[in-house]
DNA sequence: ATTAAAATCTAAACTTATTTAGTTTTTATT
DNA sequence: AATAAAAACTAAATAAGTTTAGATTTTAAT
């Protein structure tokens, strides 16, 4: 019935040696513990033949590596974090790693439990995580001070740590640049609520720092936060004030691209037609969709593929640092580009 | 430095009583041991002050269970596939396991290194996977009888399997009668090439039967294959070609979401403005952002959530079955929605 | 106070690899 | 031929749990 698997010790019966000799030999180390070519090339045949491949379990268990790097983000079904694990998946399986993708939907406590079941455990190797955090507390757990952790996309400000971000600030700062020298004079700024996130208070402090240098003033009314639950009501409610209020908008930015898209939608429900009344639409994040959506959207856009190498690399890295005991840490900050499409 | 893990038996040690009484409680099989209510709540009591977590290494070498999920997709930044492993990966939580997302960049080779350290190794208690095999030959290996796989999206002809899919024919049916509802007479197809995946073949079948069924020619220009590897250059050419011939189309229908995509590249190289043209354009599989792009596009929608959520469900039932040694097959087939966007 | 039965608990085996500390075999040297 | 050195190999410990088979302890019944 159930095909038996082979063994370490199925092999070394086979051929009359040791099973010692057998893991040596598979683990390409038949050289230096002195293994003579003749036994390896037998001991690599056989194995062929009988279809070996080791037990994973068995393996970690014993060494303490699994070869598995966690990927943890808010959401996979966001195409942005969702190309960005296509990369790291494809850096790490050429170094010999396997990547596990894992989405927390935003939800802190199941974060907080996949990284104790991840970390705690060496079930991972390290991981690589868009945090939903507030603060750094849980990270400065005794436990984890030695696990090999990357943070993309959000840093937590108040503990040192590895991070791979793209240049929020900047990004968002010559976005509004852009949409002020078009003549825009009064731009909604959408964000999102917690708003304590790295990537987020960056994109706003960008945005507000544009303003001010052109000497613009940022009312309240200018930045109003949505909050994550209820994106789509929110910004149906926000937009319909705005729309009709005295001083009129002449930009929408949105920072992020759910909240583009929930922009997008209230236009289609109200039949507003952005592009006619001389409304600019901006957005951080940029899909490739954008590319044909009315109105037309500038954007930033950001390295997505540099931040999964980097990332993958990065944490690859820490694992081999771990031995010498001197712990530094590696902010890497990527620049990011604009999209006009005008 | 390194902070020492808590193991079963430094609780067993505090407590002096043995791993294995301790071992019992924490999987909940206390009771039927016959451990004592009070020993039981001591030992969760100290398991929970001394943070225990067990080691998955050891307790899957021996159990033979990991409690893991495999999750194989052609592309993960597709977002039909990110979609669903979104929700195959909320479901499965939901029942205490983990799912390991990986990509296999449309790659046979690839895919099998994987599915082989995964299943012959019961690295993995389950495989869902968007295979890109040919044929079922791979999944006849003796060593893989007995692991259960749940093909999702497309599923194998010549073998018996366990699938769940939408169901491609019919919606492909629908959405051509649409357009032939609509006035269209001379569509243009555009398929991807290999073609022989299930789904692809099952749309163009639909394609053809509904042309059929309303005494519409099938020509070779009809329908076009665009081989994966080169999709914009050969889609760039297909559309030079077809939009200046002299007999007009008046549709195109992509049959994926990256065939549209690379034709709405097209239109914005060229300046073509398809609805002014009178040209409509169709696609199979529906993404958000179709909402707002220009030209409409009328489409397939597939029920993304119900694959993922019963896939996610079949797996877990081959699991339990296992013991059983009967073996039988499920084939689930989900119903296609048409979003007409007219 | 015995003894049987029931309730609690434990020692040791087991899962499959890797690694340490040696042993055995071969080769080279005198 | 004896011995040292080098080369080739192996037994047993180990990783951290789970499970089996059996040992204690407690309770109940005479």
């Amino acid at each position: 019935m159930a095909v038996k698997k082979t063994l370490l010790e199925d092999i070394a019966n086979q051929l009359n040696v040791s099973k010692t000799l057998v893991s040596m030999v598979i683990n390409g180390k038949g050289d230096s513990y002195g293994i003579s070519k003749k036994t390896q090339q037998l001991v690599l045949d056989k194995a062929l033949e009988m279809e070996y491949t080791p037990n994973v379990f068995a393996r970690a268990l014993r060494t303490g590596k699994s070869h598995l790097i966690a990927l943890l983000v808010a959401d996979i079904s966001n195409p942005y974090y969702s190309n960005i694990a296509k990369y790291v998946e494809k850096e790490l399986a050429e170094k010999g790693y396997n990547l596990m993708i894992c989405s927390t939907d935003e939800n802190t406590k199941k974060e907080e439990s996949l990284i104790s079941l991840f970390a705690e455990q060496q079930f991972m190797d390290g991981l690589i995580i868009a945090t939903t955090a507030i603060s750094g507390q849980y990270f400065e757990k005794e436990k984890l001070q030695n696990f090999p952790i990357v943070f993309i996309d959000r840093y937590l400000p108040d503990i040192k740590s590895n991070y791979v971000v793209a240049n929020n600030y900047q990004g968002s700062y010559e976005l509004t640049d852009l949409l002020i020298h078009k003549g825009c004079k009064n731009i909604l700024a959408l964000n999102i609520s917690p708003s304590y996130i790295s990537s987020l208070s960056e994109r706003i402090k960008g945005f507000k720092d544009c303003l001010e240098k052109h000497a613009l003033p940022c009312e309240k009314d200018n930045i109003v936060e949505i909050s994550f639950n209820d994106i789509q009501n929110e910004v149906r409610k926000t937009l319909v004030k705005a729309l009709k209020q005295d001083k009129k908008i002449d930009a929408i930015y949105t920072l992020n691209n759910n909240l583009a898209r929930a922009c997008l939608n209230v236009f289609n429900e109200l039949g507003f037609d952005a592009e006619k009344e001389g409304l600019r639409f901006a957005s951080f994040d940029d899909i490739s969709l954008f590319d044909f959506v009315k109105p037309n959207i500038l954007s930033v856009s950001q390295p997505i593929e540099q931040i999964g190498v980097e990332a993958a690399n990065l944490v690859l890295k820490i694992i081999d640092n771990k031995k010498s005991e001197q712990k530094q840490y590696e902010n890497i900050v990527l620049p990011t580009s604009i999209i006009s499409r005008l």
